[in-house]
This record gives structure tokens, C-alpha cells and sequence, in this order.
DNA sequence: AGACTAATTGCGAATATTTCGCAATAATGC
DNA sequence: GCATTATTGCGAAATATTCGCAATTAGTCT
């Protein structure tokens, strides 16, 4: 069965702190260099498809994750990289684009992200 | 100056005549091996930069390719990998998470991409 | 056409990311 | 405490991407 080990425990504290969706890399930085990167690598898979975190594209060349808490999106700064959630949700997105569809019978996710220039970067 | 090698050229038709978005490999088995991976590579990182071709994002581990038409979106079939362009656009997108945000002083794009299951995968 | 210049390519090595196998470790049930 | 077995550490693949440099070649000028 599964078990609640240290390193879980430090990995999903890390995890719930974040600012902001983390890379592999940041999580095990956060989590101590006792934690092992496969470790690491694991523990995600693990929450990932058991859906207790979310993994968040924002065209880098690594992914990152988040706790999979309330449904909303991101904006990215192009300049400094910075992130900040937008709960922004349009109505009938998903319904709007099956409509479309010609080759679809369902749709049943979407991820949204935006990109612009933050405050701080003039 | 920029030159019209006939790397680039095989490329470029790749990727036009591609149903959907390719990946690194995937251009280059279509180019053929006389066009090297690492010219692949840099014609891609080219194109991206002038604009030509755009880079998208699945979820996947490798980003794909293609060529930077009219904006649209994607539907991907969580399946079988199958995918299906959509233009959906829902208005005031942009302008709407600006609205929401507190951080951001501009929003310039955003990519969208949906998940869902395609007819032929019952 | 021939020569020249600089952009482009091929190649191999270097990075970086992610996955895997296996022995050692440790969490849970009794 | 002991047994069972999930989990971890570790190093070795596998995969993806970048880089330096010498060789090639497109575009320009004569």
C-alpha cells in the first residue's frame, strides 16, 4: 500500500509554500540535497497521476507543478519570468470548441496561459 | 545576410505540408537524414525567432512545431495523441486577466490548448 | 566563370533532463 | 519486534538540446 514517508511529506510541503508552479529542479533544491532527484522525479509522477498536483507548461524547457487546488491559469512575465494566478474563465470554452470540432466527441480539459510584461520589468 | 539554403527550404516544406505540429525528430525524419539534427535545431530556433514558425506546448515531453499562420488554438485526444486545430476565440481574453491581475501591466499573447477524446477512440 | 566573405552545416563532445534496475532502507500490519 | 514490501539512493542508460570548430557553400563583386 502507500506509504507517508519523510520525503513525501517534505516534497508536498514544498509543494503547498511555492509562490508559484515549481521545476523539478526547485522542488528538490527546496527540499534538501538529502532528497534524491529520482526521488523527487517519482514523488511527482506519483501525485501527478493520482491528481494532487498539476503540471503547468509555460513554453520553458521544463515543466513545473503546483498542488491541483482550485481550477485557474497563469500569466507569465516574458521579461523576468515571474508568475501570478488569474482565475479569468470564460464561459463555454470547452463546449465552445467541441462545437467547433469536427473530429472530437469530447472534451473534458484545457489549460490557458497568458504572457505579457509584469510591473516590475518597465 | 540570412541565406535560403536548401536545408532550410526541405524545412520549411515540412512543416507546411505537416497536418499538425511536428517535434525536432519528427522534422528531421521528414527532411530526411541528409539534413543534420543540429541544423534542424538551429532552423527551428531561426524561424521561431523571426517569427515564422510557433512553438507549442501538450504536455508532452518535447514541444512541437508549426508554421506561424493565422492564431488558433489546439485539441489534443489524451488517446491517442491526435490532433485538431479549433479558433475559438473567446473575446476580451487578454484584456480580462489583465483586469484580474495585479502584477501585470500588459498581456501580449496566451496559448490554449484543449484535451479531449476524438471519435475514433471510443 | 573565378574569387572572396561570411553564413551555414556536419560532427562530436558537452549539458541537461528524465528514466531504470537493483540493492539497501524504512513504513505498516501483526 | 518481525516480516513484508513500498520506497529510496545511486549510478548507469536514454533522450533532448546546445556548442565549438573546421569544412562547406550561398550570395556578391569583378
Amino acid at each position: 500500500m502507500k506509504r507517508t514517508t519523510n520525503d513525501r511529506k517534505v516534497i508536498q510541503e514544498v509543494l503547498s509554500k511555492a509562490q508559484q508552479p515549481l521545476t523539478v529542479r526547485e522542488i528538490r533544491k527546496s527540499a534538501g540535497q538529502s532528497v534524491h532527484l529520482s526521488t523527487v522525479y517519482r514523488a511527482i509522477t506519483e501525485m501527478s497521476s493520482e491528481g494532487s498536483i498539476r503540471r503547468v507548461d509555460f513554453g520553458g524547457r521544463v515543466p513545473r507543478y503546483e498542488v491541483a487546488g482550485e481550477h485557474h491559469h497563469h500569466i507569465v512575465c516574458t521579461t523576468c519570468g515571474d508568475i501570478e494566478d488569474v482565475h479569468t474563465e470564460p464561459r463555454g470554452l470547452e463546449k465552445a470548441a467541441l462545437v467547433e470540432s469536427k473530429k472530437f466527441k469530447s472534451v473534458h480539459a484545457h489549460s490557458l496561459e497568458f504572457f505579457g510584461v509584469c510591473k516590475k520589468c518597465t
